[in-house]
DNA sequence: CCCGACGAAGGACAATTGTCACTTTGATTT
DNA sequence: AAATCAAAGTGACAATTGTCCTTCGTCGGG
C-alpha cells in the first residue's frame, strides 16, 4: 500500500520518456517542463508551414501530425512522418540552422504539443548532464528511423513497403486516413486499396 | 612572406573538416588523430560486413565506398549511400548500439581510411569542447543528408530522382558504374541508362 | 596479340503502378 | 430527414519500369 501522503506522481509523457533513458527526479522534471510552451492545435491547424521561421522542436502529448513536403509543379503532397503521442516533430534542419522551413508539418486530429526553443533546449543541455545525454539518445533515434523509412523506400515494390509499414506501425494503421498512408509509402491511394485487396 | 622557421602545415583532409566547424591547433589535432586507426584497404574488400560487430566510425581519407543492405530472398543489393574522400561511414546504428551490423560497406577502389572506436569518441567528446561541438554539428550534417535522400526518393519518378542526385553529386557521376548509380537511384540499370538517353 | 571480364546501350516484352471515372458508404451539417 | 462531403473501393486504360537477351567497346593479364 501506498502511505497517504505520497505526494501524486503526475503521469506525463515526456516524463517517461527522459526516464526511460536517463531518470531524472519529479523536481528535475518540473524544472525541464518550465523551458516548455504548451501549444493546443485544432485539426488542420498548421504547426510549421513552408517558409516559417522555425522556433520550435515539438514533443507531441496528443493527436495526429503529418510532416510532408509540398511539390508545387503538381500541388501534391509527400508525407516523410507521422508523429502521434510520444514522438518529436519540427522541421529540424530549419530549427538548427534557423532558416526558413521547406516542409509543413499539420494536424491529422485535434492535437496537444510541448514547443522548446533552440535556446532553451542547448540551456538545459548545459545545466544538466543527464538532459543532454537524453537529446544525444534521441538524436540517434531520430537517425536510426529515418534510416529504417529508406531502407523500407529502397527495397522494393508497393506490397513490401505496404507490409513492413503494417509491422512497424500496426496502430497507425486505423489511425490515419489510407490516403496519407499512401503518400507515405509513395504509391498512389488506389494502388494502396488494391495491395490488401489480396 | 612566410618566415623561415614557419612549421611545416600538414595538409589534412580531416583537420579541415573539424577546423571549418571548431578551429584547433596542430597540437590538438595530433591528439585526436591518435585515437584514430588507419586501415588500407584494396579494392572490393568490405570495411563492414553484415553480422559483423562494429568497432569503428570511419573517415574516408582516400578513395570510394558503397553502404548498401543485401535482400536475401533476391540476392539484390541497395545502396544507401556512397562515401568519398572527406565523407564519414559506418553501420551507424550497429556502431552505437554495439549490435551486429545489418549493413555492408565495401570499396569500389583501394581505399584509405580512419577509424574511432566509441569509446575514444567519447573520451575525446568529454576531453574537448571542441571535439564535442564538432560531432554535434556532423551528426546534425548527417540527418540532414538522410532526410535530403529521403525526400528525393519519394518525391517523383527515376527521372527526377537522377537529376536530382546529378545536381547533388556531379563529382560521383564520373567515377562510380552506373550500375551502383541505379541502385542509389532504386531503379535498374536499363532504366537509369533510358534516362540520360533523353 | 588474343582472350576474358566488365561496364554499358538498347530492343522486345511483361509486370507494376498511375490516372481517370464512377460508385458506395458513412459521417456531418443544415 | 435531406443534403453534403470526405474516404475508400473498383474497372479500364495508359505510362512507367523491370526483366531478359544480345551487342559493343575497353582494359588488363597471359
Amino acid at each position: 500500500m501506498l502511505p497517504i501522503n505520497n505526494p501524486i506522481v503526475v503521469q506525463h509523457l515526456l516524463k517517461d520518456q527522459i526516464d526511460a533513458i536517463s531518470p531524472i527526479s519529479d523536481e528535475e522534471f518540473a524544472y525541464i517542463l518550465s523551458h516548455f510552451v504548451v501549444k493546443k492545435l485544432k485539426k488542420h491547424a498548421f504547426l510549421v508551414q513552408q517558409g516559417d521561421h522555425v522556433k520550435y522542436d515539438y514533443f507531441v502529448m496528443k493527436g495526429c501530425l503529418k510532416a510532408y513536403v509540398a511539390d508545387e509543379d503538381t500541388g501534391k503532397e509527400f508525407i516523410y512522418q507521422f508523429a502521434v503521442e510520444d514522438w518529436w516533430v519540427t522541421d529540424r534542419e530549419a530549427y538548427f540552422k534557423k532558416s526558413a522551413a521547406t516542409i509543413n508539418v499539420d494536424c491529422l486530429e485535434d492535437c496537444e504539443v510541448l514547443g522548446i526553443t533552440l535556446e532553451n533546449r542547448e540551456k538545459l543541455g548545459a545545466e544538466m548532464w543527464k538532459y543532454e545525454h537524453f537529446l544525444s539518445v534521441k538524436a540517434n533515434w531520430g537517425y536510426n528511423s529515418l534510416q529504417k523509412r529508406l531502407q523500407m523506400m529502397i527495397m522494393g515494390n508497393a506490397k513490401k513497403r505496404y507490409e513492413s509499414f503494417i509491422q512497424q506501425y500496426p496502430h497507425l494503421y486505423n489511425r490515419i486516413p489510407k490516403s496519407f498512408i499512401a503518400s507515405y509509402l509513395g504509391v498512389s491511394r488506389e494502388t494502396l486499396s488494391r495491395l490488401y485487396a489480396l
